[in-house]
DNA sequence: ACAGCTTAATTAACTTAGTTCACGAATATA
DNA sequence: TATATTCGTGAACTAAGTTAATTAAGCTGT
């Protein structure tokens, strides 16, 4: 029956997520959810050690692949799409460069630039993967259907728009905390 | 239209996530996850630090507590409850005590095992918490309603079983590539 | 009853994935 | 032209773990 519980013990408020007046569920979400993301960085970390990469290495390699579609990549570019330092990607750039499969060049329209590509060597590094990829990425993703994955799909968009604005939300309801 | 992309060079193949011919959806959907994860990382880190811990000694906090109503609760019994390593737990417990919100007995049954327990001042400091989760997990699921939630709910048993499927795949995947 | 295996927790040393901060060189702006 | 800003970099540091060895306790077969 509807346990009731104290509303002020509850994480959540909002109607839809409590069940018979309990966030059980939505924390067993929660830290579903967290198991999940955990293991999907094991499995990047997988894919990226099949080419001789650690997981943030590749990110960035693929992060260098996708930006490059659409114009120059530099390496404040590739922090700022991965929430990184551009120390950070500097680093691991020159590492990307030692193992051969990216390329830096100066941007000859502005010097303190660079313009980061992957090699063909790189190309062709990355090509081996999706063989395994397929087989990972459904099992993986076998319990959804073609019906949830559009509701999916859009749901991880809101929920990652979302999550950024919680982020703030907390920061400023951190300071007031301090303040008071 | 529906651009027909080789695939071969699709990192999914399930029809369920593949969109005209391409994985595109589904990779977007991957980056929005993992960015929406990381996020949800740095939230329960924001509300740890309002209490003066680092996101992992409250992640290990919240353990203790909800493992507490079921029995009592050992070192490895957290390790295994996070997929962490003994030794860590064993590390962070120390500084929980030292901070005096958790504590620690030898159990009289089997000196080899130690029990842990939230002591009541650790309570009182997670106790100021919800106030402020109530608001930011408002915000981080929004997008949730109560139709897509009972379905999340699920949804997020199955991927995290799933995922550790995919792991395991992974793993004798790359063996048999290794001896290949 | 005790020799040998196993289990629980701990410790120390290390690794990985990042960060911050100061800086130099190039560009933009008042 | 002086000055502020931007971009990438290097060095030093930190956080969050891991691995491997160690100690102490309990279990088991003879």
């Amino acid at each position: 029956m509807g346990q009731i519980i104290d509303s002020d013990k509850l994480t959540v408020s909002s109607d839809a997520l409590i069940v018979d007046g309990s966030d059980l569920q939505f924390r067993e979400m929660l830290h579903n959810l967290l198991a999940f993301s955990a293991r999907l960085e094991q499995i990047r970390g997988g894919f990226a050690n099949l080419i001789g990469l650690s997981g943030p290495q590749y990110t960035i390699l693929i992060t260098v692949q996708q930006l490059s579609q659409l114009g120059d990549v530099g390496v404040g570019h590739v922090a700022e799409h991965l929430a990184l330092t551009p120390a950070f990607v500097t680093k691991e750039t020159k590492n990307l460069i030692k193992l051969g499969v990216l390329e830096k060049q100066p941007d000859p329209n502005d010097l303190r630039r660079v313009k980061l590509k992957v090699t063909a060597f790189g190309e062709t590094k990355l090509q081996c993967l999706p063989k395994v990829q397929q087989q990972v990425n459904d099992q993986l993703f076998k319990a959804v259907t073609q019906e949830n994955f559009a509701m999916l799909h859009a749901l991880s968009a809101d929920l990652r728009n979302d999550a950024e604005k919680a982020l703030n939300l907390l920061k400023f309801l951190a300071l007031e905390e301090e303040s008071a």
